[in-house]
DNA sequence: TCCTGGCTTGAATGCGCATGCAAGATTCAC
DNA sequence: GTGAATCTTGCATGCGCATTCAAGCCAGGA
C-alpha cells in the first residue's frame, strides 16, 4: 500500500531527459540549462519528487547532520540551547542528531553509535569525551566541539562563558556589598565550569587574603542541591551569603533558605547564580546571576563547527564569550558599581572604567 | 590528513573473507559461521571499524530514524519529554532527528526538509501538521504521531492527556473549594490541549448552572501570560480562582498576582496548573497542577509510534494517558476528597469512589 | 567555410552495504 | 558408506544519487 518514493529516475523518464540531469537540477551551481532544469521541476513536483538525503549522502561523502548531545536538559540553560542550535544550523543546512548521553560522565557510548552517521560534527553540550573517542575523532577528521565544558587532557575545542572571570567578578561584588563568610555550591566536580568558577571564585578571595569559602556540592541537581544548602545553612557559621554554580542550583538554595530556614533574601542571605536562566528573571527569585548570553555563544558554536568542518586541519580553538554579571535583587548590592546596560543592571568593579 | 572511514571490504581483505561474511557478522540473526565472526570481529576492531549507517538505510530502506518536532522548549514539560523520547527511542534501536518549527503554527515548512531524510516515523510534540503534508506522509507510509496535540480535520494518531477530564476536574475541585468567580487563561487558541482543557471546565460549570468563567488568551508564553493576568486582576469583578492552561503560564500568574498586586496565594486567589512540571513543585509556587505523567505519556508515544511502524496500514489511534490532580498549596483545598497516592496527594471527587 | 571554446547533456561509474542465489562444506540418519 | 538435509559462504546485484568523461551543440572569429 505505501506508495514508494518517486525517485531521480522517475522524474528523468517523466521529464523526458536522464537522471544526471534530475540530480542537477536540484543541485544549486550545477550546469544546466534553464529550460531542461524547468522542466525537471515541473515534473519532479508532479512526481512529489524530494531527493533522498541518505543516497545524496552516500555520494558525497558529507551527511549534513551534525550530532548533538545534551544531558542535563532539567537546567533551563541547556533546552534554549538546543532550540537556538537547532535554528542556527538549520539556517547554515544542517540537521541535527540527538542524543542525550548520561549526566556526569562521557558521552562515549552513545556517541559511537551516532558516529555510525558519519555526521559531518559534533557538539556536547554539558558533557566531555573520552580522550581516546576525541583523537579517534580527529583521525577521522570529524570535528568535535565542547559547549559549555573544557575538556582537560584532551585536546578538544570549546565554547565556554567567562567563568573563571565570572567567579572571581562574583568574589569580589560579594566582598564589596560587606560579606564576608561566604560559601561555594559545587556543581559536578569533574565539570570544567564548576572548577572554573570555583577557582575564580576562591581565587580572588586568597588573592585578596581573605578565608577560602565553604564548600558543598550541589552535583548541578536540584535535590542534590537542596541537600547541600541544608548542611550549610545549618552550620553555626551559616554563610550570609552563597555563590551557586549555576542558577538551577540557586533556585534550590533560595526555597531551601526561606521555607526551611524562615531565611529572608537578601536580607540574611544572599544568593548569586550563573547562567541568567529565564527563571533567575521571575520576581519570586530575581536572581542575580552572571549572564552567559545564550545567543552570542550558540553563534559562536555554529561559526565554529562550520569551519572545523571546512577546514578540518585547523588547530583547536577555545572561544570565551563575554558576559556580565547580571545584578538583581537576591544579593546584598555594593554601593557603587551598577550600571545600567540595555533593560539590566550589571555591575563592573569600581576601580575598573571599562 | 584525515583517515577514510574503513569499509566493510577493508576488513573483508584483512579477516581473508567477503565483504558479504562482514556485513552477516554485523547483522543479528544472519547466517554466519561463530568462527568467521570472531575473524571478521578481529578486524572489524583492528581497523576501528563501524557499518555506515548511511549505506545501511539505502538498502535497508529503513533509516531508523524518528523526525521529532519540538516547538516551545521554554515550557518546562518538553524538555523533560525530549529527554524521555530520545531514551526510550533510544532502548529501540531508533535515533532522533530533531527539529523546532515556529511555534503556534504548523510543522510544514522543517518536516519536508526531515522527509527528505526518508525517516521511519515523525513525533510532533506541541505542534501539527497541515492535513495536505499528513495524507502525503499516509501515502509515503511514514507514520505521524502528535504528542501532546490533537488535530482537527485531519486523522492523525496522537498521545494526549486527559484534557478534557482535567478541566472538568479542576472546575469541581474550584467549586468544591468555595470558589464561584473562576477565570480560565487559554494557551494558543488553535491547540486541542488549550481548547480540551478549557471546554472540560466551562463545559462542568454549565452542566451544573454556573455562571461560565471569564476568560483570557496567554498564548502558553509567559509574557503574554503575565499581561493576561494583569487584565484578569485589574478587574472590578476580579475572578478568585483561575484555572491556567498550564504550569508555565500558572507561574506566571502567580508571579503578577503576589508581585504586582500584592495577592496572597489561595488566600486572595486560587491557581491551578496542568503538567505539573517540575517548578511547580518548588515550594514557592506549590502548584495545584493536574499531572500529565510524563513517563507513561512517552511510553505509550514510543511504543505506538514501533506499531505504527511495523504496521502502516493500522488505523489511527489517539492514547489518552490517564492523570491525576495534584494537590498542593496554591489553590484553596476542599473538604474534602484529597487522597495520599505515593508521595503525593491527589483529589478526587467525593461522590466518586474510583 | 572551418575551427575554437564555452555550454549542456547522457552514459557510466561508484559511494558502502544487504541480500537472493547457488555452490560448497558439513552433518546426520540410515 | 551414501544420500539428504542443514549450514556457510562468495558472487553479483541494486539501493538513489553525484560526478567524471566524452560527445554534442552553438556562437563567434579567422
Amino acid at each position: 500500500m505505501p506508495h514508494r518514493h518517486a525517485t531521480a529516475s522517475d522524474v528523468a523518464r517523466l521529464a523526458g531527459v536522464s537522471q544526471s540531469a534530475v540530480s542537477r537540477a536540484f543541485t544549486p551551481g550545477a550546469s544546466i540549462a534553464r529550460e531542461t532544469r524547468a522542466r525537471v521541476e515541473d515534473a519532479a513536483r508532479e512526481l512529489g519528487y524530494r531527493p533522498n538525503a541518505i543516497a545524496r549522502s552516500l555520494t558525497t561523502r558529507r551527511s549534513r547532520i551534525i550530532g548533538v548531545a545534551a544531558a542535563y536538559l532539567q537546567n533551563h540553560f541547556y533546552p534554549e540551547v538546543m532550540e537556538a542550535l537547532s535554528r542556527g544550523l538549520h539556517a547554515r543546512g544542517y540537521h541535527l542528531l540527538l542524543f542525550t548521553p548520561d549526566a556526569g560522565r562521557d558521552a562515549d557510548p552513545q556517541l559511537q553509535e551516532v558516529l555510525s552517521w558519519r555526521v559531518d560534527g559534533l557538539i556536547l553540550a554539558s558533557t566531555t569525551v573520552s580522550s581516546a573517542l576525541a583523537s579517534e575523532c580527529r583521525a577521522a577528521g570529524i570535528p568535535v566541539l565542547l559547549f559549555n565544558r573544557t575538556s582537560l587532557g584532551t585536546d578538544v575545542s570549546s565554547v565556554t562563558g567567562e567563568n573563571l572571570r565570572g567567579g572571581r567578578l562574583i568574589a569580589e561584588f560579594l566582598v564589596a556589598g560587606g560579606h564576608r563568610r561566604l560559601a561555594f555550591l559545587a556543581g559536578i566536580e569533574a565539570s570544567s565550569t564548576s572548577r572554573d568558577r570555583e577557582r575564580g571564585f576562591a581565587g580572588w578571595l586568597v588573592e585578596h587574603d581573605l578565608p577560602p569559602p565553604l564548600r558543598e556540592v550541589g552535583l548541578y541537581d536540584f535535590d542534590a542541591a537542596c541537600a547541600a544548602a541544608r548542611r550549610l545553612l545549618a552550620r553555626p557559621d551559616r554563610p550570609d551569603a552563597i555563590f551557586c554554580g549555576n542558577d538551577h542550583m540557586a533556585i534550590a538554595v533560595a526555597e531551601v533558605a526561606r521555607h526551611e530556614f524562615g531565611l529572608r533574601i537578601p536580607r540574611d542571605l544572599s544568593l548569586v547564580g550563573f547562567d541568567d536562566t529565564a527563571p533567575a528573571r521571575w520576581p519570586s527569585f530575581s536572581l542575580t546571576s552572571f549572564a552567559q548570553p545564550l545567543q552570542p555563544m550558540v553563534d559562536a558554536a555554529v561559526a565554529l563547527i562550520c569551519e572545523m568542518i571546512e577546514n578540518p586541519a585547523a588547530p583547536t580553538r577555545h572561544e570565551v564569550v563575554h558576559g556580565e554579571l547580571v545584578v538583581r535583587g537576591s544579593a546584598r548590592i555594593p554601593p557603587e558599581g551598577c550600571v545600567s546596560l540595555g533593560d539590566r543592571l550589571v555591575w563592573r568593579p569600581p576601580r575598573d572604567e571599562a
